[in-house]
DNA sequence: GGCTTAAATTAGGTTGGCCTAACATTGTTA
DNA sequence: TAACAATGTTAGGCCAACCTAATTTAAGCC
């Protein structure tokens, strides 16, 4: 069974697929200064999501993410890209509020809004 | 200058607002039961708001809120409608989910968001 | 008024998520 | 290969927000 994770796990899977996804590999480091925190907390942050099966980790090296953990960072980045679309898209929103709001909003909302938001997004028209 | 509240904090002040409202007077006891925590949790945080100028609370005695903080609370409860409306009519979602959503996401919004999702409800024409 | 009980507070603990400072490892390169 | 720079980890602290257990205050009643 799947484990509730924390607004805070949730983003570093978000961003290590990210990072895996724009330069192939990923370090303590990059994850870092791309969350704007430090390092231990990085290192903290790992060990936790390791203990969970999400991502793997030996020290001192890469940070990857286990099959679990892409399921679950794609679910997530799925989320804030519906969320962004509404709120530029529909609400009219500035990127830069869209994508701050969208990333609060993610960690947030049930299945089924999600699922609904998506419905939505699909049947108004707005293409593009 | 108004201090960024937690979303701890501006649950305590919306709780408060509504039990205020809707049976006039409210003790440690009653925000205790609906936010299903503990009456300690309760006194600290209204120690925490009284700090702010948010509550009135003299030991042993009722809680008000001050005009800030009715202000507040006021504030909060709009983006909350505002939310619900949307999740209920515009997203079809069910009572039980919109309110939870509602709940979580009021917190994290920008301003913006809430008045363009006000103008978006405005025009949208779902008027029942 | 004294006693009981309900309500509130205080004291102290836990957890998550961050931090700084100090130490360890790795890898490069002179 | 020795030393340095870059990266990572460990140790320990802080704060918010909750908790339980123990204590204090207030209110109602005989």
């Amino acid at each position: 069974m799947t484990v509730k994770l924390s607004p805070s796990m949730e983003n570093y899977l978000e961003t290590i697929y990210i990072l895996e996804r724009d330069r192939g590999n990923v370090r303590v480091k990059d994850i870092a200064s791309t969350m704007e925190i430090t390092m231990p907390s990085v290192s903290g942050a790992m060990k936790c999501l390791e203990k969970q099966g999400l991502v793997e980790h030996s020290r001192y090296d890469l940070v990857t993410l286990t099959a679990k953990g892409i399921r679950i960072a794609r679910e997530l980045t799925r989320r804030h890209r519906l969320l962004k679309d509404f709120l530029c898209r529909v609400l009219g929103l500035d990127n830069e509020i869209a994508e701050k709001d969208a990333c609060g909003i993610e960690h947030i909302i049930s299945p089924e809004t999600v699922e609904s938001l998506s419905r939505f997004l699909d049947s108004d028209g707005a293409g593009d």
